[in-house]
DNA sequence: CCGATTTACATGCATTTGCATCTATCGGTG
DNA sequence: CACCGATAGATGCAAATGCATGTAAATCGG
């Protein structure tokens, strides 16, 4: 069965997050360079839209950390600038001192849903004409799987 | 057969990128914070990376610029510190008066295999246990044909 | 062959980012 | 309760990044 790519398994798993890597590399140029993002910057964007899949409104400044990669104080800044434009407001935890609790207010969730339609579409601009429905119902398995394993320890 | 993710094609496509995209978040976050890019970002090994990759070893920016993402400023000012400590080297294209070509140093290359062969391991360290070879293999095979699909125009 | 447009790369400058560090709170222990 | 280490987030500061623009060389149209 010797595999295609590389006998080795360490070799394999380069290979596939080389690939995986270069994949997010490309469709994220043409996405950022869209006109969707002539007004926020991709990780502002996704910030909005972390908050506006959360279920109670509020996330923790810390859980947000999670789902982008930007160190914790870009992102304490981020958040602080996204606040100056009222696109999103700031609350202390009610259980923790320490922590700050974040929310869209109506401003930013209009701008997330809107630059969001038009990132959709962009989307599917991309996707939809390289891999077909099955395709990327395993696509999107197998990349659940692997950050199901990664980032659950 | 109404797929389990959303019923339209548009959405398929958004949350397969979606998920795509946070597996990448989820896994270089791990690979950067590890002590194999103490010396190097990792913008500048995926320079040194793809240089020590390039059969010819002679790479002009511009086509560098394709695989990273960076902006054309930035990529020449990155270049232009990889230079400053040694690791690459600059030449005028012989063919063409505008464009620059580069090529690893010794050192530079040194540093590439060191750096290289502790970031493979960290690779499979989380690769290896979320996906089997085969789930793998597929990946790879359909991450390589959204890249091509995407950037082949 | 000449002027206009495009392409490749560099550079000035403002913004964003990350590292190190600081403050404040939380949790656990004696 | 008083202490100590760990955690959440903010901030000073240097470095990296992107946008707009500059320069030079290639390409195109007549």
């Amino acid at each position: 069965m010797a595999s295609q790519p590389g006998g080795s398994p360490v070799r394999l798993a380069a290979e596939t997050w080389e690939s995986l890597f270069r994949a997010q590399v490309a469709v994220m140029r043409r996405l950022q360079s869209g006109p969707a993002f002539k007004a926020l910057a991709v990780n502002e964007y996704d910030v909005l839209f972390t908050l506006s899949r959360c279920p109670s409104g509020w996330l923790r400044l810390n859980e947000l950390n999670d789902n982008v990669l930007l160190s914790q104080s870009s992102l304490s800044r981020l958040v602080e600038r996204l606040e100056k434009r009222g696109l999103v407001e700031r609350m202390p935890a009610p259980q923790d001192g320490r922590g700050v609790l974040l929310k869209l207010t109506d401003a930013g969730r209009d701008l997330q849903k809107q630059i969001g339609r038009e990132h959709v579409r962009d989307i599917s601009a991309l996707i939809t004409p390289a891999l077909t429905a099955s395709e990327q119902r395993e696509l999107l398995r197998l990349t659940e799987k692997l950050r199901g394993s990664v980032s659950g320890h």
